[in-house]
DNA sequence: TCGGCCCGTGGTCCTAGGCCCAGCGGAGTA
DNA sequence: TACTCCGCTGGGCCTAGGACCACGGGCCGA
């Protein structure tokens, strides 16, 4: 195994233009080396196998196979890379389970390249990496992962909130008062561990809501 | 040309699965008949002339050309089936643009079976049906769509509302005062027609904006 | 019967959110 | 110079939202 000073990288995402985007602004960083690519969770696990790298770049939003499936991969099979986790959301769903996973590092997907490079140079060097929000996330300490289902009135509710639309409005369309809707979104709040209506209509839209 | 009394229907969804229960559901209704599916708005346009549907059921949202291009393609051909809007949005967006391009009905993805046939009898029979908040939206008789452009500093206020993000977190994210983030959420809702936040935080996730 | 769950509703209260005003400074353009 | 746009901030104010209590009824399983 050659150690030539350069972080050897893997990209993990599901998008070509994405990777080849990140390997050519890689590799122009003096003391970066993009060995390898992968398209998914399976993928990533099997590159990172065979070429042994530093870090690994890994978008948890992939089709098929996604990030936690690769952190839970990569950790099953020992392997020492840090891994740096791309996505768009503070999503609690996802979070926990990625850093429990062994995320060393958590980077918003619009993070400028240089920002990124040195994410990657932070991980390697051992810290754990991860925005105030992230962080804040982790330090609340309560179980934020959904431990309750809603109920099929809830849902109800949850669907016309992630339709935008305000507790009054629910309340007409549902035949409801405008107290009793307030009480299923404040419930809804409390079993996914959300802090308002609008991180509950991204959970929604999320997570097939309105599929 | 037969008439033989029945309706005949277009299913245009980008989901083979979701065209295969609606035909088989709507196959099942006395007065409906299938007599063609597409998988994209260009296909529903050259399946409709194929076929000349009385009705097309229509999502809005297929990859490639999409529902709002398949209305335009109908309208340009001069087809004469009434278009039923299938959707999971009350998005301004894409509300007016649809119902501008000759949409009859506009129904959620998640009605009833049963009202879908309804609502294909209703559009069938000459009806411009509506839910209400489409109709409301369209009754406020603002240019709902999209007229100005976001400042830079303004979408990147709406990314963090994306992400499900306060005011005051927001601020001190971007090391301002609350109340300038008021500021520009306020300008966001204005340009883009929304009423709160949570509206905002959807458009921004349809749109890309965290991409 | 009892307890849990679901659904619906009420009261009280506080604050985050958003509207409507205002102002300033900097940069660019006619 | 005047105007426009952008970014920033303030004051005042109202209400939608949500937390924290409470209650009742129906259904179902132990």
């Amino acid at each position: 195994m050659p150690d030539d000073g350069l972080i050897r990288v893997l990209i993990a995402d599901d998008h070509p233009v994405v990777r080849q985007g990140l390997r050519t602004f890689l590799e122009l960083q003096d003391d970066i080396t993009v060995v390898g690519e992968a398209a998914d969770g399976d993928g990533c696990v099997a590159v990172a196998e065979e070429t042994r790298p530093d870090v690994i770049v890994l978008d948890l939003r992939m089709p098929g196979s996604d990030g936690v499936a690769a952190l839970r991969g990569l950790a099953g099979k020992q392997n020492p890379a840090r891994v740096l986790v791309v996505t768009s959301f503070t999503d609690p769903a996802t979070v926990l389970p990625a850093v429990r996973a062994g995320a060393a590092g958590y980077v918003y997907k619009n993070v400028e390249p240089a920002a990124l490079a040195s994410a990657i140079r932070a991980v390697h060097s051992g810290h754990i990496l991860l925005p105030p929000d992230v962080a804040r996330l982790l330090a609340s300490g309560e179980p934020q992962v959904p431990g309750h289902k809603l109920t099929p009135r809830e849902s109800q509710v949850l669907v016309e909130v992630a339709r935008g639309h305000s507790n009054r409005e629910i309340a007409r369309e549902l035949h409801l008062a405008e107290k009793t809707v307030k009480t299923h979104v404040s419930a809804i709040l409390a079993k996914l561990g959300l802090a308002d209506r609008t991180q509950a209509a991204l959970y929604a839209v999320r997570n097939g809501f309105l599929d």
